[in-house]
DNA sequence: CCCGTGCTTCGGCCGTCGCCGAAGTGCGCC
DNA sequence: GGCGCACTTCGGCGACGGCCGAAGCACGGG
């Protein structure tokens, strides 16, 4: 009955939507930024359709995911990058013992794909992010030693690339994202989307397959050298 | 058994914690900074002895909260000021209409004085926190627009002052933490826990109370007209 | 037009979890 | 040294929630 009952109440509420293994897998699946069917996502998960139907529900009327609905399939993807950074953070600050350790062959290759490069719901993440966002530091583009901004000359840096950036916006334009595989910060928020959009645009980097690993093109590998001072090595 | 089982059962289990009335009552309880007894969070989230002491069991077990025993007493704080912004991060997300409204005048006393300042952990929040935010960034110590992070003038005006930042920690000099009542961002990270802890020991503000209210004396008054230009009516 | 497929609804099962009160432990105080 | 208080442990209860399979829609393709 008093206030913090009720927010207590909705605190509960809303991590309570987290709290089960099916539904996280569900979200952390959703981080590719694609848009699931509910089988997909059943498949995914190893539960039955029925089941993950219901999980479905919760999450959309919780306001985590959005769905759309065509044909006689239900897409499903999150609500947005808030969603998605909530579901970043949360997952960031899980102990690293947690973290799983391949076993096969395979699953080391796809793993160390996944260290080198990635994308982190709409932005670059893994060693390409990281090492993007020291570059521009490095020049003088993006303040991190007092916080986490751009600097003017950032500003302009993204002007001259034709990047634009939509200042009015209520996102914040930089913002830092905790790397799983690097435990460091790296950019995120809308200059880290429209950077990590003008990246596939411009063909400096493909998507591996159909998850969330990301290569570095040739083309790549010279825009990054040329933009920034990024040697290739580095991005190994 | 795959990589995502483990991410998402460590996901689920951490959110699992948050994922109680009860004990995310106690955490938003200490919120406030303090130590906290057994005893006291009992009667505050009503329950009994027994079921908080399960409670307590399963949050420092996870890490959320430190737990210190003195004679028979057993007190328990956040575990640090990573705790307190994960907390406060889901905290901000909750749906505005969630939001008690106050049936007393004793109530509606409490939440004035709360949102008019407060604090959020270590730092200022509330209006005050909004304005001395907005006045910094006014005065080009913090740079707002791009991201969130000091200046160079900023870190002069702190370093004048004479609040030492420690710049080789981990943690950032300066952070967005979204405010509950004003649903705007204030200064968090090191700079801001630096600024408030400066302001209670010039006697800029008092706590109100035992809780995280907080009001602004006349030397605090003062001080924050000549040092940032904030006008007392915008306190109020 | 009918069949297959993708999803949903329903009933029922089972495990988990929060809760309590009663009994137990340990500490401080008189 | 014994009483009282703060907290913990234990047993048991009840509710909730996740899970499944079966049956029921709804859409698209043949």
């Amino acid at each position: 009955m008093t206030a913090k009952d009720a927010r207590a109440r909705a605190l509960a509420a809303l991590a309570g939507l987290l709290a089960d293994e099916t539904r996280a897998a569900c979200l952390l699946a959703l981080l590719d930024q694609r848009a699931w069917t509910a089988g997909e996502l059943a498949r995914h998960a190893g539960v039955a359709a029925s089941t993950l139907s219901e999980h479905l529900d919760k999450l959309v009327a919780g306001g985590l995911l959005a769905e759309e609905r065509q044909g006689r399939h239900r897409y499903v993807r999150l609500a947005g990058a808030e969603v998605a950074q909530l579901v970043e953070d949360l997952a960031a600050r899980i102990a690293p013992e947690a973290v799983h350790r391949p076993r096969t062959l395979r699953e080391a290759g796809a793993a160390s794909a996944m260290a080198r490069g990635r994308t982190c719901y709409d932005h670059l993440a893994g060693r390409l992010g990281i090492v993007v966002t020291d570059a521009l530091a490095a020049r003088g583009l993006l303040r991190q030693d007092t916080g986490f901004a751009l600097t003017d000359a950032g500003l302009a840096w993204f002007d001259a690339l034709g990047i634009g950036l939509d200042r009015r916006s209520r996102r914040p334009l930089a913002r830092a994202c905790l790397d799983w595989t690097e435990r460091r910060p790296h950019l995120a928020g809308a200059a880290g989307a429209a950077l990590c959009r003008h990246a596939f645009d411009a063909g400096w980097c493909v998507r591996i397959g159909s998850g969330r690993a990301v290569r570095v093109t040739a083309a790549g590998e010279r825009a990054l050298a040329e933009l920034l001072g990024i040697e290739a090595a580095a991005l190994r």
